[in-house]
DNA sequence: AATGATGACTTTGTATACAATTATACAATC
DNA sequence: GATTGTATAATTGTATACAAAGTCATCATT
């Protein structure tokens, strides 16, 4: 009824129902680029790869139609929807505006709670940044932005903010230098996170957009 | 295995999967207020209620389930994910950001075909701006937003508002005079549509900016 | 009376069977 | 040769059966 999902070394298993787990497989093959832009799903070529039954490949493509990240047409089938470059460009675009707004409403919002885990989190940026632990930080960064998007206090923001950060997950990044990107990023953070000390939104709004900005630079 | 609705008369009947019919019913009745916030979905409770099995009943909960209008909780069910006050406000407020940038893009992108199907629903509106038929208008000002997001040419952002029209179009609206709501509402759309004649973005997206705001204070 | 174990019942998760639709191959016609 | 019609296979849509998990009332124990 649910699958063990490969446990790392020590790590305890999780279990997810079937469903959610081929979603973020499929999803995944369609961010990665491993499926392509038109492709047809066939259902039952799904059941056989992953062993499953055809209920739970159908509700995850389903809820994969709902998302837009695949287009269903009735008793058709279901078809990978791809992102075009300019799609991509619009993408990072539409993410920088929400992730301004986001952060006014968070910085007006914030609870003492959620105020120190954002703390918690920055230290830990400088920690790694130091470390100079590439992966890590690209975690951590992930998480300053779900927290912000959290402290928003607004689940369909957080809920559009987060898809928007799959979508960059897996777009192509170019860094040369590990040691300056991580000085950068950190120095961005930096003001984007006094602003939430000094509580002031439009210093955050602004600092956001800045980082976006050199994030989208990063990207190309 | 799909069902036909109740046609009106002479007028033909659409087929459609039993599932996107459930789903657009609950939908409208999550919106509505039928269905009250934190409720919830008993899969054979619907499957009585619309008599179809529980197949379909699953698969439209797990699509409004990844659009957020449920939530659903492994091994225990769907729950109605109420909308309160403050956070439709706050859809207003992301709604008429998103709605400025499809503006801006529209006038950048948008073919000559969709000019003419943008002038042509303006012409409408002059039409029943006349009539002072408020039941027409409304539906003519939907689709003259939705060929704004399609002018947009980014399938993403018109999905998403949408959805947005979507909310609002069950958001409570106070008018007391219909004829002065009617010439507002065109007073509007031309400033906007006049915006598209000059191929003046930044002046289309300040005189959406100008229409959302109004359309915020006709909802209170 | 409060707590916690037990078991029947309900509900969800998954597999499978069947029905309806669509895709494909191939023959018949022009 | 292109087009249309038709039979067959492949695929999707829906219903149902069974397995697993959760819910809840009951009752014994403290």
């Amino acid at each position: 009824m649910a699958v063990k999902l490969k446990s790392l070394a020590g790590v305890q298993s999780q279990t997810v129902s079937l469903t959610t787990d081929l979603k973020l497989r499929i999803e995944e093959d369609i961010l990665s680029g491993k499926l392509r832009q038109g492709e047809k799903l066939v259902e039952q070529a799904i059941c056989d790869e992953y062993e499953v039954s055809r209920t739970p490949v159908r509700e995850a493509l389903s809820q994969l139609g709902a998302e837009g990240l695949v287009e269903s047409i009735p008793n058709r089938g279901c078809f990978v929807v791809g992102i075009s470059d300019s799609e991509m460009q619009d993408i990072f675009t539409l993410r920088k505006i929400y992730e301004v707004q986001a952060t006014r409403w968070a910085i007006e919002r914030i609870t003492d709670e959620e105020m120190e885990e954002l703390e918690e989190n920055f230290e830990f940026m400088e920690f790694y940044t130091m470390k100079e632990d590439v992966d890590k930080m690209l975690n951590i960064n992930a998480s300053f932005h779900k927290m912000i998007y959290r402290a928003s206090h607004n689940r369909m923001l957080e809920q559009m903010l987060s898809s928007y950060q799959l979508y960059v997950k897996y777009a192509p990044k170019y860094i040369d230098d590990d040691s300056a990107y991580l000085d950068e990023l950190l120095k961005e953070h930096r003001a984007i996170y006094q602003a939430f000390l000094d509580k002031d939104p439009e210093a955050g709004a602004k600092a956001m957009a800045i980082h976006m900005d050199k994030s989208l630079s990063r990207h190309r």
